[in-house]
RNA sequence: GGGGCUGUAGCUCAGUUGGGAGAGCGAUACGUUCGCAACGUAUAGGCCGUCGGUUCGAUUCCGAUCAGCUCCA
């Protein structure tokens, strides 16, 4: 059987026993910020273990994507030097809520490998917990393993854990031996061989454990099992060749079409571990071992990045998208070892698409965008590892310590240009060079620990533990009545408590909309006993919605009766928003494809952000038609379609679009209009697309690498904006005024200036606006106030360009005028000691062009030193050149000069010898410097 | 979340006791020689990321902020 039959078979097997198949959920754990990536089969079901959810099926069978990259057991520079290692993997599973438990988990389990699957029962071996002799004696009961390969264990082996707390239980693990005798004995289980290795781990849920250690007994016990795909493969494999072969991973069809095709890409050649031991002598070993190591790298790395990629995720530098990163980059280090210079990675993932995309459709309908990103982000890393090399160079250049590269600077390659140490070492190593390695690991543990001592409390929510803790005790439900129309409610208080500024209330039933998926909470107001309190917040906590009220509430209000309300107006706005926002990730797929795809979304009163997978910026007449689409829909009035609480089949069936934060297997609700939009989403919308009035786009940019982001308003808020625009425009005219105004002092009189004031006054007076009725479709006004801020700008641009010659004109024709009396100066100038002295005010209130006649001056008077001084806004300027005769030979400078002299006008300066600048305060005393500066300058002569 | 680095002409980047904003490439014009073009000369192009502070004066010092890169968590 090939991997793909091998994976149908588990699947159908369970199937025929009354499981549901049911699909893998996204790698990418949406919605659950503790975990950087799905990283078992149990992520997905995490809710109803902790008996926070309830689903309407006891038994599912599926396979779940991983990713686990940190962690005691499986660390990144581990993988691909082994066999069996793998950043992402599959983790078959079949599951019991409640359902069976340990006799017909173990009687499955041993069903499905000895009878359909045929694996040597002399090769197994089974583990219990030390004490569950329950386990025990049904694999004794229910099964024909040799009595003798059941072992037990202590709490390290056969005992799982989630966490520190929540719910866990014993555990049943069953392991093959495949060695090439088939005779290893009990020691060699749980002890890390390569030949005896675990496949299927049967979990007992029984216990949650509290805060402190205690278990406590669950009121239903389930079944969670995950097995090894990659491994299972891995053994059909060893199977199929009679034990012949060491095990691996990599040499089943999982990876050896992607590493066959990196064979054909470098024009070199993979050796599983078999051919290596019957490896002509002549051959060096330890470079085809390196071979080896980077094709089984890239082959895991590329499944991770892909699958990944798929689900939404981008590399990026925080996060789980810095881990992304990280894969890639040691992937294409790796790649450097097969020769690939340039990016190559981006072509492995057809051929992955090709081999799994039958079972994950997605990889198939994302392919396009995951070769873009990765592609991308390859040419990215090569440019940092140019820069690197090019400061690496310099370091070498300089370094104090001959043979000695030292290991600062090699961290600070790493740390601030990422620069990869092993590369430093290699480069150094072909310089007869020795890195200093001490010191690198030093300045990265300090670096460690500065971070971890600055990431306390990362997860803390803003309210209090208390409140927490007191809520998950009371293990309340809200139910959510604001869908529909917004009345309201009565209800009654579940939990009350609060703090110095606020009160925390569970309701159990409310209107108002707590902050998910992208929606934004509702504000509005509770009462209870005739006393009206303002809701500011609302947050969903398992099943409760928590309002955050303002002010105190008394916790003896539980159980008592109380009045919801909504701030109608505000919700108004967000359900525009949030309808809008469906409308726009329709046109949008309309107008730029089916890959577009929504990341990210924010649906507030004010606004809507909406981010997407799309890798080039949009051009301008695309997102004129998406406007216009979005436009169209919204003046048709087409009503909503809400289907509530249907089962996710149905969803699917309806073709509804789904998004990588929605959990299988629940109960969902589809928001449709017509025929236009299908969404699954749990938030709130208009009842007719009319309500939503008229749709603007703000502006459209990039927030990552292949993710575009839209912003856009409608309703009350495009007209806001709209009013922003125009007055806006106002200014601008404002301003353009003002540009006139210079243009016509610097040239009264002018025709081109009387043409311009002309054409001015045009643009102002075309009003945009007029009365704006509710809901009429605004976008018209857009287009013309896009139309004259365009022209407007024009013009401005033309006005600012005229004035900015005329200004230079101007400030030669000054220049011109004053170099006259330059002259004159020079020929008046005093004599002291042999040097010439100049000084003088002139009527000029710009400091640029008394520089420029001070450097005129200064090379017109040959040798000599020269003030320039003037009065600017009441203050003092003064310039000072002395030529370079005089710097050489009388020792002058014109830093020293200016500055006494400035001294005299209660100011300072400085400056080089030859020219210098100064201020002063003293305007009054300008008189008194200038007759003094002679005599100044001979005191230093 | 915490560090480090970067932001100057269209591009790549120089620019230290704070005081005339530069180079190379590219662009434009002119010229010389012409073998796909080369060479020479000239010119234009800058809120020195943004905002605030210190100062007579800030690209430079200080603070904040934004953007990019990068490491740690």
């Amino acid at each position: 059987m090939n991997s793909n039959e091998i994976r149908n078979s588990f699947l159908n097997f369970f199937k025929e026993h009354s499981h549901q198949i049911i699909s893998s959920a996204p790698v990418i754990p949406y919605g659950d910020n503790t975990l950087l990536f799905t990283n078992a089969g149990m992520n997905q079901f995490k809710e109803i273990f902790l008996g926070n959810n309830s689903r309407n099926f006891k038994r599912v069978v599926d396979t779940q994507k991983c990713i686990r990259v940190s962690g005691k057991h499986n660390d990144l520079e581990e993988v691909g030097r082994d066999t069996y290692h793998h950043t992402f993997f599959e983790m078959l599973g079949n599951w019991s809520f409640g359902d069976y438990y340990k006799k017909e988990a173990i009687k499955l389990g041993w069903e499905l490998l000895t009878t359909v699957w045929k694996f040597p029962k002399e090769r197994i071996w089974a583990t219990v917990y030390t004490t569950d002799d329950e386990a025990f004696n049904y694999w004794k009961s229910e099964t024909d393993i040799n009595p003798e390969h059941i072992l037990r264990f202590p709490e390290k082996d056969n005992f799982w854990e989630m966490g520190e707390t929540g719910p866990c239980g014993p555990c049943s693990e069953i392991h093959i031996d495949l060695s090439e005798a088939g005779n290893l004995t009990s020691e060699t289980v749980n002890s890390g061989s390569p030949l005896m290795i675990e496949i299927w781990n049967l979990v007992f849920i029984q216990y949650n454990r509290e805060q402190g250690g205690k278990l406590n007994e669950l009121p239903a016990k389930h079944v969670d099992t995950g097995m090894g795909f990659e491994r299972v493969c891995a053994v059909f494999n060893s199977i199929k060749n009679n034990f012949k072969v060491f095990p691996s991973n990599y040499d089943t069809d999982l990876f050896q079409e992607i590493i066959s095709q990196l064979e054909i890409m470098s024009g070199m050649k993979y050796y599983s571990k078999e051919d290596n031991w019957n490896r002509p002598k002549n051959e060096k070993p330890k470079q085809q071992e390196e071979v080896n190591i980077a094709m089984r790298v890239i082959a895991d790395h590329i499944r991770a990045l892909t699958f990944a990629i798929s689900d939404g995720a981008t590399p990026s530098n925080e996060g789980r998208g810095y881990v992304l990163r990280r894969i890639l980059r040691r992937a294409a280090r790796f790649g450097r070892i097969l020769g690939f210079q340039t990016p190559f990675l981006f072509k492995l993932t057809k051929s992955l698409s090709d081999k799994m995309g039958k079972t994950f459709p997605e990889l198939n309908s994302q392919l396009a965008h995951v070769e873009k990103v990765i592609k991308s982000e390859e040419e990215s890393f090569n440019l940092t590892l140019d820069r690197g090399l090019e400061i690496f160079e310099k370091i070498t250049n300089n370094l104090k310590v001959a043979g000695l590269f030292p290991g600062d600077e090699a961290f600070k390659l790493y740390d601030t240009f990422g620069f990869p140490i092993d590369l430093t070492e290699l480069l150094c190593s072909e310089r007869g060079l020795n890195v200093d390695l001490n010191k690198f690991n030093e300045e990265m543990q300090k670096q460690r620990e500065k971070a971890r001592s600055a990431s306390g409390d990362k997860f803390q929510v803003k309210l209090s533990d208390s409140v927490l803790n007191k809520l998950s005790i009371d293990n309340t439900e809200t139910e959510f009545v604001g869908y529909g129309n917004i009345v309201e409610t009565k209800s009654k208080v579940l939990f009350s408590q609060s703090d110095k500024n606020n009160s925390y209330i569970v309701l159990d039933k409310t209107p108002l909309y707590a902050e998910s998926g992208g929606q934004v909470s509702d504000t509005g107001w509770i009462t209870i006993d005739n006393s009206k309190k303002k809701v500011l917040d609302s947050k969903k906590i398992k099943s409760s919605i928590l309002h955050i009220v303002e002010g105190n509430i008394p916790a003896e209000f539980i159980n008592k009766d109380a009045t919801a309300l909504i701030d109608v107006e505000r919700r108004k706005a967000i359900m525009s928003h949030h309808t809008a926002t469906h409308l726009l990730h329709s046109a949008l797929r309309m107008t730029l494809g089916t890959h577009v795809h929504q990341s990210g979304s924010l649906v507030s009163d004010n606004h809507l952000r909406f981010d997407f997978a799309h890798f080039s910026g949009m051009k301008l007449s695309e997102l004129e038609k998406v406007e216009e689409i979005v436009n169209n829909i919204i003046s048709d009035g087409t009503q909503l379609q809400h289907h509530r609480n249907i089962a996710f089949d149905e969803a699917k069936n309806m073709g509804a679009l789904m998004f990588f934060g929605d959990k299988y297997g629940e109960k969902v609700n589809v928001v449709q209009f017509g025929d236009f939009s299908k969404e699954f989403c749990g938030g709130t919308h208009v009842a007719n697309t009319k309500d939503i009035g008229s749709f603007k786009i703000q502006t459209e940019g990039s927030s990552a690498s292949g993710i575009r982001r839209i912003e856009a308003v409608c309703g009350d808020a495009a007209k806001q904006l709209l009013l922003i625009q125009q007055k806006s425009y106002k200014e601008r005219i404002e301003f353009a005024y003002s540009l006139l105004d210079n243009l016509h002092s610097l040239k009264s009189n002018d025709e081109e200036v009387f043409k311009l004031d002309l054409e001015l006054r045009k643009l102002e007076d075309i009003t945009t606006s007029g009365s704006l009725k509710l809901n009429e479709n605004i976008l018209s006004h857009f287009t013309t106030q896009s139309m004259l801020s365009k022209k407007l700008e024009d013009f401005i641009l033309h006005l600012s360009l005229a004035v900015k010659t005329f200004e230079k004109q101007n400030q030669s024709k000054i220049i011109n005028e004053q170099l006259a009396s330059i002259d004159k100066l020079i020929s008046n100038a005093a004599i002291i000691k042999d040097v010439k002295i100049i000084v003088t005010q002139l009527p000029i209130n710009d400091i640029e062009i008394l520089k420029s006649l001070a450097d005129e001056l200064r090379n017109k008077i040959k040798s000599g030193v020269a003030l320039l001084a003037s009065v600017i806004e009441n203050k003092v300027s003064l310039v000072c050149v002395v030529s370079d005769d005089l710097i050489k030979t009388k020792n002058l400078s014109a830093g020293i000069i200016v500055n006494k002299a400035a001294q005299i006008v209660n100011g300072s300066g400085g400056g080089r010898a030859h020219i210098a600048t100064a201020g002063g305060k003293d305007s009054e005393k300008l008189p008194e410097l200038i007759s003094q500066f002679p005599s100044l300058i001979g005191t230093m002569l």
